[in-house]
DNA sequence: CCGCGGGCCTGAGAGC
DNA sequence: TGCTCTCAGGCCCGCG
């Protein structure tokens, strides 16, 4: 469900909850999400802690007691809630399942922590996956090794992406959402960068590259403007579309402030632009920008 | 190497 | 109300 964002909002939910922690019991409740779960998978976690929790373009990485980083990908639908534990102390041994979001047929994976609380991960479509990564595989792993530079790093500026862009005959609405070159956005958050860029989805990437791959006005816009919607999603605590929620089922609502996603027929909110919102398909999925003002 | 379409799953919402 | 159709924030694979 989630792009760069909405992942970040939900790693917050789970730190202080999930930081220190002992995870006492791993419920798997089906063997598979989108892949297998690992092999032995609750034995590897159960009576371990969790020492830390990071995330790397749209995963969430938790360092796991004894070497290992367990990798979370959301996928489209995948949230976790957080029950706290009750008050009154640790969790009685006939404890089992709670429902924690209120939809249980779709609670695959539950992390009953000592201490009491749980952590449920809940998935309707099965497209989010749960991987153990050896620490020494962290560079080579097939999921991560391939990731381009996190758009909110210090890596990240108008001259990565004009380098980046360089010979890219492809548009700049695919470059954008590959993974190798920024990661972490997705179809939302690259339409919304467009826009407040002042570029056409559809312009040839590898203009943004000037003689030598050296950085161009639209380079120069472009960085800014991904760091700015992502930092002020990241406020807002994400967007709220379909099933997206808080660990704590709260709604994110930075979805208010969307300038071109899912608005088709309306009018553009750049200050002075009087275009109208429209919407195509590129490579199957929606893009949706104002041709007014996005050159 | 590149871009595109299809597939993975299920649910929500629109239209009839 | 209920059926059918389309679409959905991601990502991988195979094809041409």
């Amino acid at each position: 469900m989630p792009e760069l964002p909405e992942v970040e909002t939900v790693r917050r939910g789970l730190e202080p909850v999930m930081t220190g922690a002992r995870i006492q019991r791993l419920e798997c409740r089906r063997p598979d999400l989108r892949f297998p779960l690992p092999e032995r998978f609750a034995e590897r976690l159960e009576g371990r802690r969790i020492e830390r929790l990071t995330r790397r373009a749209k995963y969430i990485l938790m360092d796991i007691e004894g070497g290992e980083i367990l990798s979370i990908h959301l996928g489209m639908t995948g949230r976790f809630t957080i029950v706290p534990a009750r008050a009154g102390g640790a969790q009685r041994p006939g404890d089992f399942h709670h429902e924690a979001g209120g939809d249980p047929a779709h609670d695959h994976v539950v992390f009953h922590l000592a201490g009491g609380a749980t952590v449920t991960y809940n998935d309707a479509r099965r497209f989010g996956y749960m991987t153990l990564i050896a620490a020494d595989e962290m560079a080579t792993h097939a999921h991560l090794k391939d990731l381009g530079v996190e758009p909110l790093g210090n890596e990240f500026s108008a001259g990565y992406l004009a380098a980046m862009a360089m010979g890219r005959r492809t548009d700049l609405k695919a470059f954008l959402m590959d993974q190798r070159i920024v990661a972490g956005l997705g179809n939302i958050y690259v339409c919304e960068a467009l826009h407040r860029a002042g570029l056409s989805p559809r312009r040839v990437a590898s203009t943004l590259a000037g003689r030598k791959g050296q950085t161009t006005p639209g380079a120069e816009a472009l960085a800014p403007a991904i760091r700015g919607v992502l930092d002020e999603a990241i406020a807002a605590g994400g967007s709220t579309l379909r099933d997206y929620r808080h660990t704590d089922g709260a709604l994110g609502y930075f979805q208010h402030t969307f300038a071109v996603y899912d608005r088709e027929g309306e009018a553009c909110r750049r200050a002075g632009c009087a275009g109208t919102i429209r919407r195509i398909v590129q490579a199957g999925r929606s893009t949706f920008f104002c041709p007014a003002c996005q050159k």
